[in-house]
DNA sequence: GGGAAACATTGCCCTTTGTGCAATTTTTAT
DNA sequence: ATAAAAATTGCACAAAGGGCAATGTTTCCC
């Protein structure tokens, strides 16, 4: 099927298996109360397997918050009459989906004491934020420059920022009525972003 | 003169003293041809203090950078006539100068082969829009929401991130001549980043 | 299908790291 | 001057990181 089915969708799965792991661990324990070996006896692998695809427990339990699968929204809809920001918009607010957004918060209460856990919450932001360019670029192609997709990404996801990552408290849409209330305050803060960013600043 | 002038002073000096001395480390052997051991002898001071102070060399090494002046500039110009956007682009234009994008264009570099202090740069950039934002909100005060405030400096920040943290190869200005280009790669960019917040992305 | 190459996982081992605790030294406060 | 506060240090020990070689799977090619 692919370029490396079978053994790279194994690869795969031990790290999902180790990064789930390490994930409830946290949750469960908070994050000074298990080690390494706690995550692979759970997830059934070796120390040293752990090592092989992670450098610590932090970049573990950030890395089950992983989002990739922006270019899967590509075939499904047209591009007509969509700019790049009108569809960056349409990706995120299609990808960060309530279970998304409910580990998200999960890990940003925890990385309130823990700044090196904070660190690798924003890195993995930072590649779905690669992600997110990557396939807005499969769309549009070379009818904008390497350097206007950087640009504009990050601007979006540089003012969505303050809310993914905890700096400021707006209240994520979870729990059980989260997807019924459409007016929810990530929401109305998301509205605010797009507008400023398609009329400007001044 | 300060509220802790002589201890915090010391305290603030064995902590840049231990900085320089990782980073500079690091530029002559690279990351791995050194440990926390070579840093503190060289700094004179305890691997125990070290640990005081740092979690770890990349967070010692991307200390380096740390830039956290540009409160400085606001009694030396009046607000008059300014808006937070027109305000953060000067004070940006004035912080990032040609030492400071020299050494993290080294860091960089380093990052490249490194993703662990990849994230500590990245880090060490979000305190700078921190300082950023507090500088901006003193200047600004209740003129605006903390919610705004937060979202044009993440606008800001992200757009030019991609060239801070190396994500795209815009040639910093850096080397003897690099203050009498007035139009260099870096300038330009950040043009069209100001001038795109403000006219809108459309 | 069979054998070789590529790669993931593992065990072993040893250096380095992180950190709690208590002692010491330096700064601050009264 | 004395006491309180805080920075630095030494010690000890559990945990982490990573090189290396061995083993088990998957892929590739004939």
């Amino acid at each position: 099927m692919s370029d490396e089915s079978l053994r790279l969708k194994k690869k795969n799965a031990t790290r999902r298996a180790l990064a789930e792991a390490a994930f409830d661990l946290a949750m469960e324990r908070g994050l000074d109360d298990f080690v390494v070996e706690d995550i692979v006896s759970m997830a059934g692998y070796s120390r040293r397997t752990f090592a092989n695809h992670f450098s610590c427990k932090e970049e573990a339990i950030a890395s089950a918050l992983t989002m990739n699968d922006f270019r899967e929204h590509d075939e499904a809809h047209s591009l007509e009459g969509l700019t790049p920001l009108t569809t960056i918009e349409m990706y995120i607010k299609r990808s960060f989906t309530i279970d998304k957004l409910q580990r998200l918060h999960e890990l940003i209460l925890l990385s309130k004491s823990h700044p090196t856990l904070k660190l690798y919450v924003t890195g993995v932001l930072k590649e779905t934020q690669d992600y997110a360019r990557q396939g807005i670029k499969e769309g549009f192609g070379d009818a904008y420059s390497e350097e206007y997709y950087h640009l504009l990404i990050g601007a979006v996801f540089g003012a969505l920022m303050p809310v993914l990552d905890g700096s400021i408290n707006v209240h994520l849409p979870i729990g059980d009525t989260a997807q019924d209330q459409p007016d929810n305050e990530f929401q109305k803060y998301m509205e605010i972003v797009f507008s400023k960013l398609k009329e400007g600043f001044k």
